[in-house]
DNA sequence: TATATACGCAAGTATTTGCTTGCGCAAATT
DNA sequence: AATTTGCGCAAGCAAATACTTGCGTATATA
């Protein structure tokens, strides 16, 4: 147990989404989160470890209450991750539009039928 | 078994990571892309079926032969909801700076020495 | 046609999750 | 001082992972 622990696979559970949305505006308590979801509080603080052990979060004990801080920099990995796809993808789209929109501005083509010729807008 | 299976989860693993790497330029085949890592050729299967299963990637049979292509464009449900926190985050560095600056500039400032000043380009 | 190749389909196992319940303790509240 | 509240620690458990090995089956190739 307590094996890989990097922010890919932090994300990859749902509720762990919910609380980082729940946490990105402010610094919230830990009952105060497990109050919003139907499990234990203790199956929330465990997954506010988990946060926490990948840098997703910091802990600020006031009193006898925790208050969890999203550090959303550190999605940056994500981000980077996504982003070179991300590019790479649009990017194909983008020269699949160029390629039909010049396709349908030849002159030479054959085809006169085309009753439903769907137009751009 | 056979429960969850989103994006999210699927991006967890780094092999199917790596794997994704591996076939976003061109669509390559099962087992060319199982000798590139040290697991089984069934481990490797396995990723890949997750990988289609979310919609990651598209098998085309060709002979004997199964060419693995990826469908980068399903990573956007992941880009959005990073690019959310990121705009929040830069956009608190943004704030941030713009607010150190503006204290340098401060005419009632004690601090005249700014050596290195970075300017923007 | 015999054989090698490119897979898929289990079955079996060790580890890792995700969650629960019970206990304990320190900081607020009464 | 007694009680309530906030929360961690730990044990226990079902389900999901990530692999492996073995077997079966088309499709190429010799």
């Amino acid at each position: 147990m307590e094996a890989r622990r990097d922010v890919f696979q932090a994300i990859a559970d749902p509720t762990r989404r919910a609380i980082i949305g729940m946490i990105a505006q402010q610094p919230v308590n830990v009952n105060t989160i497990a109050e919003k979801f139907d499990v234990s509080r203790q199956a929330i603080s465990l997954h506010l470890k988990i946060l926490a052990e990948c840098g997703l979060l910091n802990i600020q004990q006031q009193g006898r209450e925790r208050y969890c801080e999203a550090r959303l920099d550190k999605l940056n990995e994500v981000h980077e991750w996504v982003a070179q796809y991300h590019k790479l993808w649009t990017g194909r789209l983008a020269a699949l539009k160029q390629f039909v929109e010049q396709v349908e501005l030849q002159p030479t083509s054959k085809k006169k039928n085309k009753p439903n010729h769907k137009s751009k807008k």
